[in-house]
DNA sequence: ATAATTTACGCAAACGATTGCGTAATGTTG
DNA sequence: CAACATTACGCAATCGTTTGCGTAAATTAT
């Protein structure tokens, strides 16, 4: 029925007999128009209902008023919080957030961030499913000044913005404190290797044994990546071979997968084995027994890097000033 | 360092002393331009890094290749799962998916739809948080012929295409069990009142008590927003008062916001209460005592929703035929 | 009263790509 | 060899806005 096509400046220009200039201009309030002029346009439009085409607009003004942000997963919450902290900031400085998710699929990730560059949002949140020198390979080729600040899994090096948290630490603690309950065969269980977060997990780990005295056995690390198979066939042979009696895990996936496979084991073994892992799930404390969880600032790293964008955004003309924070995480549901 | 604005067609041009429309037709290999011509322009591009600018193009095409889907939430399983399922068809047809959240405010909504208009997205898909009248008039003055297909809650007039589950049937399913568990004073945590789901999910829960011969209590029904402190004054209401034997939440939210408040309770009625509630959380099932689960069949709604949208959208010249799928829910974990 | 300034608007180029049409240089046909 | 078709490209308009500049009329200053 509402076949009617958007209504233009060039459309009302007709109406009113005057310039499409004219139109543009008194639509904002410029001082160059007339305050009768003024009027009678901002009235028709309101009328005629008249929205600018943001596309057209942003072809113009060589901006488009939005920021983008990759994750792995939406549903992950420790993702979806940072998600909302970033919108949080982008929203009260006028920028509207796209969302997108690669489920830790290099090709579709690759494929986004091309599609963000050409379609000229304004900046990129990134957390790279990707390996960090791929990564930085499509990030040269989009062949645009794209500003990019990069969360939770970030690059080694430092010309970049970065926003973490303290991973080495957070899995020193956690780690720490499995061993003051009186834990020893301590499995790891890691995501892929090589990002950033596997790497500093890992050695957060490794020196709250070492600290404790305890040697490193390399048949209980285990690295995951994000389909359920390869965590569950970890975590057989883990049980099998090695009966760890505690579980670190390095994401959320991970941890729920470690919290599965120990409830299906036989008492007393079920409620015995200790396991600590990170997760932002807001559910995770009303499992019984409990998963012990190392929540991250999630809300505010998005704050932090939404802000560290907006600002290379508007200042792009002044000299850039890398950026890294690094956020402190806690352990929860510890009793 | 790499301050290289992106390069355009008409640097092509002249780098290489051709017009820059003989260089636009040879980027997509017509046939009016020559094969040799072809060959230097193609290599010369991508050794430069020429990517075409979206903005421009989308101008030009009155078309965006892209469609939004805007959800109340997305660390919401139950929503997490629709973007995958719409993800999953668009992009085997070459569109891109953005993905925005409402957090359930009007504001935020109505801003986003918005928009989504002035940024000609190709298509929408829309599980509307705010009230049906609103959204009819959002969607009438956004001044623009943008396809809408509903999920999840839709409107109640037929001049729209829509997917939803059977709500009616799922909620008269899942009461229908709480009352062959022995239960009698079955309490109904609903959402919001006044939106499609509650309204389906409140009747199947009606039909079922009146068809197992017990009458409805209207204190055992609860109207909760989506804040957490609705929902659990709520929950404390009905303990004090009403004590009931079980629940039946309508939402993700609510049926965890059930658990954690039967869970505090002392026993023995901590573990005699039963809970079902829709669901579509994958950790569910870890929780103990259990939790039923009516699950949707997101993934499917989602790639059916995307389908009709995508549909509607290449065939737009054609008269419109309005379609209303509606898809089976199943109850799990009740062992 | 004349010059200088201000007011209020219109013209046209620009953003980067696409495409209908025109045309010179070739190739083909009778 | 003349008439015609084909090949291979360039010109310029277009998508919807924005904005620098130009200018007539109205206002102010000298």
């Amino acid at each position: 029925m509402d076949q009617e096509r958007p209504v233009k400046l060039s459309d009302i220009s007709k109406a009113l007999n005057l310039s499409v200039s004219t139109v543009s201009r008194a639509l904002k309030d410029s001082h160059e128009i007339g305050e009768e002029t003024k009027k009678i346009v901002q009235s028709y439009a309101s009328k005629v209902n008249y929205r600018p085409n943001l596309i057209a607009q942003s072809l113009k003004e060589m901006n488009t008023r939005y920021i983008a942000i990759i994750v792995p997963e939406i549903s992950n919450s420790f993702f979806a919080e940072i998600v909302n902290g970033v919108e949080y900031v982008a929203n009260n400085q006028g920028y509207h957030v796209v969302i997108y998710q690669t489920h830790d699929s290099t090709e579709r990730e690759i494929n986004i961030i091309r599609d963000v560059a050409r379609r000229k949002a304004d900046g990129l949140l990134l957390s790279p499913s990707t390996n960090q020198t791929e990564v930085n390979e499509v990030m040269k080729s989009i062949g645009a000044k794209l500003p990019v600040v990069y969360f939770d899994r970030v690059p080694s090096d430092n010309y970049c913005h970065k926003v973490v948290c303290d991973n080495y630490q957070a899995a020193f603690d956690a780690t720490t404190w499995l061993i003051k309950q009186g834990k020893r065969r301590i499995a790891h269980m890691a995501g892929p290797s090589g990002i950033s977060i596997s790497i500093e997990r890992l050695a957060g780990y490794s020196a709250a044994l070492l600290n404790a005295g305890i040697s490193v056995d390399p048949n209980l690390i285990r690295y995951s990546n994000f389909l359920a198979g390869e965590a569950r066939d970890n975590l057989r042979e883990l049980e099998e071979k090695y009966q760890p009696d505690a579980y670190f895990a390095s994401s959320d996936r991970l941890s729920f997968y470690c919290y599965e496979a120990v409830q299906k084991l036989p008492e007393p073994r079920a409620s015995e084995v200790k396991i600590v892992g990170f997760t932002n799930a807001p559910f995770a404390h009303l499992l019984r027994p409990k998963l012990s969880a190392i929540v991250q600032p999630a809300f505010d790293m998005g704050k932090i890097a939404a802000e560290m964008l907006l600002n290379t955004i508007t200042k792009k003309n002044k000299d850039i000033e890398y950026g890294f924070i690094k956020l402190p995480a806690v352990l929860k549901n510890t009793e």
